[in-house]
DNA sequence: TAGATTGTTAATCGATTAACAATC
DNA sequence: TAGATTGTTAATCGATTAACAATC
């Protein structure tokens, strides 16, 4: 249970592979639907059915963490959500700020469902003098120049960066600086922050070359 | 050079592993830097370095596709950055609409550079009356109900599904039922559409998860 | 108890890294 | 030619799938 004992010396927890996070929350979803369709118990081979998943990979997944299930039985649906939620830390409450109003900025900052898990908006910052003030859901949006004071009084543990190349670099080493422990970052660069500082990248750009890719890809198998 | 003689018989492509192509567009990245720079030249070993991933993989990608380099020099940089870009699509145009005008369908409507790329934006689509006709970047706004005689008229092969959950199922198979052969979607849903039509997912509330993960490992560690 | 289904070990598959012959 | 660096094969590593004993 998540304990490796290496050489009957140094006990530490077995760190959980990226492919497993990256599917964590889609289990999440999928559990959330089935709460809402009122079904209580699922086996691994019925919701292997309905993701399109090996149930052999579901029950890999889950038994990283834990025993969620029951032989004989399946998993109970709202006790393995639950417990789904507790491991993506969606049962606590962490205060994000956001850099950068612009479309994808506000946007983000409008998005009433994060809150609901546990993200809460406490700021909106801007360079643009003529965005000072304007209310976003309650949050006034307030100059860069404040950022470092507000960052010192405030506890805040995630910004998201939404601000063009050009300035992200030197942005993000001012959250640093600042005690910022995780960056959401939705700009077109790899960030180089201290290994303790975590960067989850959204490059959009990079989604739609992707999509780009595979289109192409069909076309040209069409012309033939 | 990507083909596979399976057995003396039949010839076929040999298709290119998801990892490479995820990887793909952020060599493009890079070697748009580079080019930047004026860099003319680079070796596996010093992309590596750069990109800190290894020289034995971006000589194993960029061989899926042919062979880019030459002994004892290395890659040409704008000529690689080319024949990437070539393999992504980006050297065709695409017609893109976008449906969905809220914060999220204006940022990608607003933003230049994707038309740079080759996706040109054609069209932004949405339900809300109040929004009919409201110019973005040239785009104004269009009533979903327009949707089936524009895409019978124009040349449209993407379309970007920024809409509610609720909606984004039946918008997904009318947009198919119209021809469209590529969906960049950013409702938290999976889609199902038929396996000709390409499907690139962009789930912000699970990326956010994922980072939630990680700063409460970290957290955890903290605490100990 | 018999049937169902998990948790977990073993087997397979695929992706990454290392090594080196080919060649510029 | 000698040195550098690719293209490519072989070795390793990790992730997925299959199988089945444990157990509810």
């Amino acid at each position: 249970m998540c304990i490796l004992n290496t050489g009957g010396f140094a006990v530490e927890e077995k760190s959980i592979s990226k492919a497993v996070i990256k599917r964590l929350p889609r289990y999440y979803r999928y559990l959330g639907e089935l709460i809402e369709e009122g079904i209580e118990r699922i086996s691994s081979n019925e919701l292997s059915a309905k993701m399109r998943v090996t149930a052999s990979q579901i029950r890999q997944d889950l038994n990283n963490f834990g025993g969620f299930g029951q032989q004989g039985y399946g998993y109970n649906v709202p006790y393995l959500y639950e417990e789904i939620g507790k491991i993506l830390g969606l049962d606590k409450t962490h205060h994000m700020i956001i850099i950068g109003a612009g479309n994808l900025g506000q946007a983000l900052a409008n998005y009433v469902k994060f809150e609901k898990r546990g993200f809460k908006i406490v700021g909106v910052f801007d360079i643009n003098p003529v965005l000072k003030g304007i209310s976003i859901r309650g949050n006034g949006i307030r100059m860069m120049s404040e950022l470092p004071e507000f960052l010192q009084k405030e506890d805040v543990q995630i910004a998201a960066l939404t601000v063009p190349k050009s300035s992200a670099a030197e942005i993000a080493e001012l959250l640093v600086q600042n005690g910022i422990k995780a960056i959401w970052n939705f700009a077109h660069l790899d960030l180089n922050v201290p290994k303790d500082v975590i960067v989850e990248n959204v490059h959009l750009s990079e989604s739609l070359m992707r999509l780009s890719y595979n289109l192409t890809v069909a076309e040209q198998k069409e012309e033939k």
